[in-house]
DNA sequence: CTGAAAGCGCTAACAA
DNA sequence: TTGTTAGCGCTTTCAG
C-alpha cells in the first residue's frame, strides 16, 4: 500500500515561486528579484535560484505578477478587425504584431464579421483581460461609448466620429472618385458599382466617391450594395452585365467585389472595364491586368500601432486623425474602352 | 485652495468589486454572484448591483478572477504561425478563431518568421500568460521539449516528431510527387524546383516528393531552395529559365514560390508549365489558369482547434496525428507540353 | 543583500 | 439569501 507521500503539490499544478524558493533554500522575494532581473542579489544566490527554476520548470504567472504591480500593465494589446482571414486585415495584423513585438507586447485578436453583438462581446472580453490598448476596425462607434474607459484605443479604417480616439483613415471618397473618373475619361458613361454593407463607413465613402465622379449620369439601377463575399458580388455583377442596358465598366469597392467582378466579366461580360479598390496578389498577371486603387494595410497597421503605443506611453494630447493615401495603379483593366 | 476630497480611489484606477459593493450597499460576494450569473441572489438585490455596475462602469478583472478559481483556466488559447500576414495562415487563424469563439475562448497570436529565438520567446510569453492551449506551426520540436508542461499543445502543418503532442498534417511528399508526376505525364523531363528553407519540414517533404517523381532524371542544378519570398523565388526562377539548359516546367512548393514562378515565366519563360503547392485567389483567371495542389487551411485550423479543445476538456488519450488531403486542381498551367 | 508581512481583485468555503 | 474569512501567486514595503 503506497501512501503516495508528498504528492500534495507536485501532483499536477505548476510550480510556484514558493516551490522554487524552498528548492533553492531562499525566500520568495529573492526568487522574485532573480526572475525580474536579479538586481541586488548575490551572484551565487542568484545562480542557485536559477538552477531551481530550471530544475522545476518554473514559469512566472504573469497574471499574478500583474495584479500586484504598480500600474498593473498587462503588456497585451488587442486587435479587432472585420475578418482576420481576409488578406487585407491579415497584412494589417502582421504590421501591428511587429510593432507590438518591438515594444514587448503580445497581441490578442478577434473578428467582428461586422456583427455589433460580437464586437461588444469581444471588447468586453478584451477589457476584462485588461489589455493595455485596443486597435479596432469598428463596426460602429456605439459599442465604444465609454466602454473601454481606461484603455487606450485607436481606430483603423473607420473614423472616431466625435469619440476622443485616434484614427487612421484613407480618403476613400476621393480615391473612389478618382478611380471612377479614370473610367469616365476612358469613355465610360454606364459604370456598375459593387459595394459592401451600407452600414460600413468605407462602403458609404466609396459609393459617395462614385456618385461624385459619375455626376448627372448616376443611375441607381447600376448600383449593387450589401455584398459580403466574392460569390454574391459575382452574382450581382452577372445580373448587371446580363441586363437590358449593361454597364460598360465595373467599379468594385473592395477585394471581394473585385474578385466577383473579374469572374463575372470573364464569364459573361467580355471587354467590360474593371477598376477595383484594394489590391490582389498577381493582379498584374490577370488578363487584362487589374487597375486598382491600392491602400497599404501594412502602413495602416504600423501607423495605428505607433499611435497606440504613444498613448500607452503616456501621450495625452488631443486625439488625432491620420489620413493615408490610396494609389491609382494603372495596369490595363481600367483602360479598356466601351464597345 | 481646493483640498480635493475623496479623490483617493476614484482618481484613475478602475472600480473594483469593493466599489460596486459599497455603491450598492451589499457585500462583495453578492456582487461576485451577480457578475457570475446571479444564481442565489434576490432579484431586487441583483438589480441594485447591476445598476451600480452600470453606473460605475465596472468590469470584471479576469486575471484576478482566474487567479482564485479552482483549476484557474484563463480561457485563452494562443496561435503560433510562420507569418500571420500570409493568407494561408490567416485563413487558418480565422478557422481557429471561430472554433475558439464557439468554446468561449479568446485567441492570442504570434508569428515566428521561422526564427527559433522568436518562437521560444513567444512560447514563453504565452505560457507566462497561462494560456490553456497552444496551436502552433513549430519551426522545430526543440523549443517544445517540456517547455509548456501543463498546457495543451497541438501542432499544425508539421509533425510532433516523437513529442506527445497532437498534429494535423498534410502528406506533402505524396502530394508533391503527384503534382510532379502530372508534369512528367505531360512530357516534361526537366522540371525546376522552387522551395522554401530546407529547415522547414514541409519543404523537405515536398522536395522528397519531387525526387520521388523525377527519379533518375533528378538534376540538382534544377533545384533552388532557401527561398523566403516571392521576389527571391522569381529571381531563382529567372536564373533557371535563363540557363543553358532551362527547365520546361516549374514546380513551386508554396504560394510565394508560385507567385515568383508565374512572374518569371511571364517575363522570360513563355510556354513553361507550372504546378504550385497551395492555392492563390483568382488562380483560375491567370493565363494560363494555374494548376495547383490545394491544401485546405480552414479545415486544418478547424481540426487543430477541435483536437485542442478536446484536450482542454480533459481528453487524455494517446496523441494523435490527423492527415488531411491535398487536392490536385487541374486548370491549365500544368498541362502545357514542352517545347 | 535578504526575508517577513501585507495586500492586489477576486472567489471558495464556510457561517449566519 | 447574504456576509465573513482565507488565500490564489505575486510584488510592495519595510525591517533586519
Amino acid at each position: 500500500m503506497n501512501r503516495e507521500p508528498e504528492l500534495a503539490r507536485s501532483k499536477s499544478s505548476r510550480p510556484t515561486m514558493r516551490d522554487v524558493a524552498d528548492a533553492a533554500g531562499v525566500g520568495v522575494m529573492t526568487v522574485s528579484r532573480v526572475i525580474n532581473g536579479g538586481a541586488g542579489v548575490r551572484p551565487s544566490t542568484a545562480e542557485r535560484v536559477r538552477e531551481a527554476v530550471g530544475r522545476l520548470g518554473y514559469q512566472l504567472n504573469h497574471a499574478a505578477s500583474t495584479l500586484r504591480r504598480r500600474h498593473h500593465a498587462s503588456m497585451v494589446i488587442a486587435l479587432l478587425v472585420d475578418d482576420i482571414a481576409n488578406p487585407f486585415y491579415a497584412a494589417l495584423a502582421g504590421a501591428v504584431e511587429e510593432e507590438a513585438r518591438a515594444h514587448g507586447f503580445t497581441v490578442l485578436f478577434g473578428s467582428t464579421k461586422e456583427d455589433q453583438v460580437r464586437e461588444r462581446e469581444l471588447v468586453a472580453a478584451f477589457t476584462a483581460r485588461r489589455v493595455d490598448g485596443l486597435i479596432a476596425v469598428p463596426t460602429d462607434t456605439e459599442p465604444w461609448r465609454g466602454a473601454p474607459a481606461g484603455t487606450a484605443v485607436v481606430f483603423v479604417d473607420r473614423p472616431a466620429n466625435g469619440l476622443p480616439v485616434d484614427a487612421v483613415l484613407v480618403d476613400g471618397r476621393t480615391a473612389a472618385a478618382r478611380g471612377v473618373a479614370h473610367l469616365v475619361e476612358h469613355g465610360h458613361a454606364r459604370i456598375g458599382y459593387l459595394g459592401d454593407l451600407e452600414s460600413i463607413w468605407t462602403a458609404r465613402q466609396r459609393l459617395q466617391g462614385y456618385r461624385d465622379a459619375v455626376g448627372e449620369a448616376f443611375d441607381p439601377a447600376l448600383v449593387r450594395q450589401g455584398l459580403r463575399d466574392a460569390a454574391s458580388a459575382e452574382q450581382a455583377a452577372r445580373e448587371l452585365l446580363g441586363s437590358a442596358r449593361p454597364p460598360t465598366a465595373l467599379f468594385a469597392a473592395n477585394d471581394l467585389m473585385t474578385i466577383g467582378a473579374v469572374r463575372a466579366v470573364a464569364a459573361c461580360g467580355a471587354g467590360t472595364a474593371v477598376v477595383g479598390f484594394d489590391d490582389i496578389v498577381l493582379a498584374d498577371r490577370l488578363s487584362p491586368p487589374l487597375t486598382v486603387l491600392a491602400q497599404d494595410p501594412v502602413e495602416m497597421g504600423t501607423t495605428a500601432a505607433r499611435l497606440l503605443f504613444a498613448r500607452i506611453d503616456g501621450d495625452e494630447s488631443p486625439s488625432r486623425e491620420v489620413v493615408l493615401p490610396a494609389t491609382l495603379v494603372v495596369r490595363g483593366s481600367g483602360e479598356r474602352r466601351p464597345g
